[in-house]
DNA sequence: GCCTTTGGTTACAACGATGTAGAGTTAATC
DNA sequence: GATTAACTCTACATCGTTGTAACCAAAGGC
C-alpha cells in the first residue's frame, strides 16, 4: 500500500541504503543521484516510515510527559510549552495525566506508556520525599516542579525567589500589611511552602513584622478557595492592604471577593498572583503576577532529556527558571483603574 | 540490553513464536507450556516491544486528536475523556493543538503526526465549509464538534435540542424574560448558531417573544467576555429575569456581574450555563448547566475511529450524544440560596 | 486400521528502515 | 606510476515482533 524506500530506489535505480542516506543527510552523494531519489521521492510522495526507523534506531522518538491535571491552567500551558519545545527539537510528547494522586503517580512511573517513550518528564505533586528511591527508574528522567530531590535531573522555579519578589513588589507599591493566600500547613516542600518562605523573607528585608492572621490557607489552588480564603480574612476584620496569592487562580478568586465587598482594587487593596496564566491577562482589573518561566522550563527540560536518552552521564542538574514580574492594573502606585 | 522475546523462548526452552501465542492470548497451547513460559517473562521482567509489533503489525497503535486549546477548560476536559476511552481499549492518543486558526487546521491534517498515528479526531473550529473537500483524506477520521459536514464520521453534541432543554428549563422555573449570552451574529453553522436556534425554538414552544435586547454577543466564549455582556445587558436597562450562556465560562463571567450589581441568583435572575466544565461545581452560587454527553462523545469517536482503522467501509456515520440538564443552586424554583 | 481432523509447536520469512563492511572509482601524495 | 586516501554506492544482516505454512502427535470417523 504505502510507498516505501524500496519502491523509491526502484524507481530512481540505485540502492535502498542510498535512498537512505539522501533521506538522512549523508553527505557523500553525487548531485546527480541525490537528485533522482528527491525526485522518486517527490514522484511517489513517499514518507519515511517512523516506526520502522524507530525499531532499528532502538528509540521511540516520543517523550512522556507526566502532569497532575490538564484543566489546571498551569499544567495546560506548560504541556502547550512542553510540546512546541518537543516539536522544535523533533520529538513527540506522548501526555499522561495522574490526577495529582500518589498512586497513579507511581504508576506512571511504570506505565505501559513508558516503552513507547525514549524518556519521561514528570511533574509529580503528591509523591512524599520518602518515596524518592521510586525515582531512581532505569530509563531517562526530568522531575519538573519543586517536589522530590535525590540525584535525578530537576527543573524547577524560583519559588522562593519570585514569591519574595512578589511580595516586595506588594511593598515598594506602599502595602504595610499584605496577606498571602493558599498555604498549605504543615507542608515541608512543595510550592506554597517555597512561597510561604519567600513571602516571609520579603517581610523580614522590608522590616515589616509577620502576622500568622495575614495567612490564609487554602487546599486546591482553585478561584473558589482562593474566594473562600479571602472571604475568611476580609470576615475576620483583619486590617490589609495587599494580597500576595500563591497563584493566579486564588488571586482570581480573590479579586473576585475583594470586589464583591466593594474593596477597590487596587486603591484600598493590591493584589498579585502567580504563575501567569492566561486568564490574567483578561481579568477585571487585570492581574498582576509573575512569569515563572515556563517557556525557558520546558525547553530546558526538554533539552535535560535528550541530553539523557543520548547517552549523557554527568552528575544530575539542577536548573532553576529565570522569573519576572508581570506588573498589571491590579498593583498599580498609587492609583485606582476604577 | 532489553529482555526480547527471545530471551524468554530460550529460558522456558520453546520457540519465539510460542512466546508470542502466549503473549497474545492464542488458545491452543498447553498449560504447562503456557506456565513455563509466563515464569520466564515473569522472572526475565520481559515487556513487549510495541514497536517491532507496530511495523509487524502495520499499526502504530496510536491515534492522533487534534483540538483548539488545552487551555480552554472544555477541550481539556474533552482531551481527558478521550484519553480515558482510548486507554480502556489499547490505543494511545497523540495531542496536537490549532489554536483554533484555519491555517494550523489545515496543518494537522497532513502534519508528520499523521505518519505516527493510525487516525486522527479531529476538532475544528476555524475552518469553513468551503474547505471540506479538504477532509477527504486518505486515511481514518471522525469528526468531532459542529462544523463541517461532507462525507465523513461525525460525532456531535445536541447542540439545539440541548439549549431548547436549556431554555425550557428556566421557563419551566418561571422565567418569562430570558437573556442569552455569547451570540455570533452571522455565523451560519458553529455552536453559537445552533445554541441560538435552541433557544428560539425553547421561546416559541414556550409562547414567549423572541426580543434581541435579550440576545448579548460575545466573540471569545471566556469568562471575560461573559462578564463583559453581562455588563451591556444591565447597562442597556434590559428587563430579564433568566440567563441561557452558551458556556459555562460565560455564565461563570455573567454570575460575577450579577453579584456585584446585587442581582441576586437566582432569586431575581437564574443562570444556567452549558458544557458542565469542572468549574461549575465550585461557583458561589453553583452553576446549573447541560452536561453535553462528553464522555459519550469520546468513547464514541474513539470506536468510530476503531471502527475504521479496522477497515470498515460502511457509509459515513453521524452520531448526536445524550445531553442531560444539571440543575444547581443558579436556578432553583422559587428560591434564594442566599 | 487407514484417513481426516484438531491440537500444539516450530522454522522461516516478512514489516521498513539503518549500521557495517567492503567493492569500485576517482583524486591526492611522494 | 605505485600507494594511499577519499568518494560513492551496494549487499547483507539486523532491530523484535507476528503471519504463514508445515510438522508431528493424538483423537475421532467409518
Amino acid at each position: 500500500m504505502a510507498v516505501t524506500m524500496h519502491d523509491v530506489a526502484q524507481r530512481a535505480g540505485v540502492s535502498i541504503k542510498t535512498v537512505s542516506n539522501v533521506v538522512n543527510g549523508y553527505p557523500h552523494i553525487r548531485p546527480e543521484t541525490r537528485r533522482r531519489v528527491q525526485d522518486a521521492i517527490d514522484e511517489l510522495g513517499y514518507r519515511l516510515n517512523t516506526t520502522a526507523r524507530n525499531l532499528r534506531q532502538g528509540r521511540t522518538g516520543m517523550i512522556g510527559l507526566a502532569l497532575p491535571e490538564l484543566s489546571l491552567p498551569y499544567f495546560a500551558e506548560l504541556a502547550d510549552s512542553v510540546m512546541r519545545a518537543a516539536e522544535a527539537r523533533g520529538v513527540v510528547v506522548l501526555l499522561e495525566q495522574t490526577g495529582a494522586q500518589r498512586e497513579r503517580e507511581l504508576q506512571a512511573l511504570d506505565s505501559p506508556h513508558r516503552r513507547l517513550t525514549d524518556g519521561l518528564l514528570f511533574s509529580p505533586l503528591a509523591l512524599e520525599p520518602e518515596e524518592t528511591e521510586r525515582l531512581q527508574v532505569d530509563y531517562p528522567m526530568v522531575l519538573l516542579g519543586e517536589r522530590m530531590f535525590g540525584p535525578v535531573d530537576h527543573v524547577t522555579m524560583a519559588n522562593v525567589e519570585a514569591a519574595r519578589a512578589a511580595t516586595l513588589h506588594l511593598v515598594e507599591r506602599g502595602c504595610r500589611r499584605i496577606a498571602t493566600v493558599g498555604a498549605h500547613p504543615g507542608e515541608t516542600m512543595g510550592s506554597a511552602r517555597l512561597r510561604l518562605d519567600g513571602y516571609r523573607k520579603a517581610l523580614a528585608e522590608a522590616g515589616l513584622p509577620f502576622d500568622p492572621d495575614l495567612v490564609a490557607d487554602a487546599g486546591l489552588w482553585h478561584r473558589s478557595t482562593g474566594a473562600e480564603a479571602m472571604t475568611r480574612l476580609l470576615d475576620a476584620g483583619v486590617q490589609l492592604d495587599g494580597v500576595f496569592a500563591m497563584n493566579d487562580a486564588l488571586a482570581l478568586g480573590a479579586l473576585h471577593v475583594l470586589h464583591t465587598r466593594g474593596v477597590a482594587v487596587p486603591r484600598d487593596v493590591a493584589v498579585i498572583g502567580f504563575d501567569d496564566i492566561d486568564d490574567a491577562r483578561y481579568s477585571e482589573p487585570l492581574l498582576s503576577t509573575v512569569d515563572p518561566g515556563r517557556e525557558q522550563i520546558a525547553g530546558t527540560a526538554v533539552d535535560l532529556l535528550l541530553e539523557r536518552i543520548a547517552g549523557s552521564t554527568v552528575a544530575p542538574r539542577r536548573v532553576v527558571a529565570d522569573f519576572r514580574i508581570v506588573a498589571r492594573e491590579s498593583c498599580l502606585l498609587g492609583q485606582d483603574v476604577h
